[in-house]
DNA sequence: TTATATGCAAAGGCTTTGCAAATGT
DNA sequence: ACATTTGCAAAGCCTTTGCATATAA
């Protein structure tokens, strides 16, 4: 059985061209203008590695070569949004700007660690695959879905003994 | 996105009284009082059926009789919520504060329609399950889960036909 | 050129908090 | 009696918006 299994941290620095692409061609599909704070947007966006939160964003981009302003970090988080590149998710932390990357298409859900934070993703074929079953079942037709479980990572359980 | 209407429906005697109980205990345990204001949060939160948010709460429970200050509602969610009698959940609409009754250790996960923003509960054993062989296999322990499917609901989807 | 995008600052939700007054045990 | 709770109003955070100005195509 095929475990798809990953880390926040990823080395997969410049492989955001193909995102890049992705973006412009929705820009252009929409009639819409590749600036340079989108650009610089896009940037911070895909160098980071794991998930992106608008006001870290926002702070990051307040530095001096850079200047973007929180209301364009929000603006352009919901283009990328919808240009299908990132994807929003909900944690227990009261933010409701929170994206995590979609690498062409690849789904994965959370297992957070209520004790360290640790965020890891995980995939699961079969999972997904239940999930289609129990959606037609309802008589729903998913777009999208969040699956997070929260509880204890390896390490944190082990200390706890 | 639509809000979901809620009925307070007339209060028939209800089975919270297993709550209430479990509510009075956690309360003593912790030498915390079982004040008017509590009293009444927890009689809306628990006469409710479905979907509570902390604002609707508090506005519900400004009404001439009753006069709660949202202060104590968002305090008082926070108690039911250490009690385990309420589990708060994440949706996408900029609200921290919506929870789901926690009925004697029944779980279920949900689909939110996208267009009327209808929510739809579901349980499947197989996906509880799964999900236990899954978290075990990344060495994992659970303590919950939240899973939510957005789409479109079979009226909705009809409609858009 | 000219519609689109930006930055700013103000406004907006929702939530949290400090404090004096009220209340349960 | 006295620690706990309350309500209020103010403050806080994050997010959204209106508008004049700047900019990409």
């Amino acid at each position: 059985m095929p475990r798809k299994s990953k880390n926040i941290s990823s080395p997969n620095l410049t492989n955001s061209d193909e995102e890049r692409e992705q973006f412009e061609i929705y820009l252009s599909n929409k009639g819409l203008r590749l600036t340079r704070p989108r650009k610089l947007i896009f940037d911070e966006v895909f160098n980071v590695h794991g998930h992106v939160d608008a006001e870290e964003l926002a702070a990051h981009l307040r530095e001096p070569g850079k200047r973007v302003s929180r209301a364009s970090v929000y603006r352009t988080l919901d283009l990328l949004a919808e240009a299908n590149l990132v994807k929003p998710i909900r944690l227990l932390s009261g933010k409701q700007r929170i994206y995590e990357h979609i690498h062409s298409g690849e789904h994965h859900d959370h297992l957070v660690c209520i004790e360290c934070g640790r965020i890891q993703e995980f995939f699961s074929e079969d999972l997904e695959n239940l999930q289609t079953k129990l959606c037609s079942k309802h008589e729903f037709k998913p777009a999208r879905h969040t699956m997070i479980v929260y509880g204890l990572c390896g390490q944190c359980s082990k200390k706890k003994k």
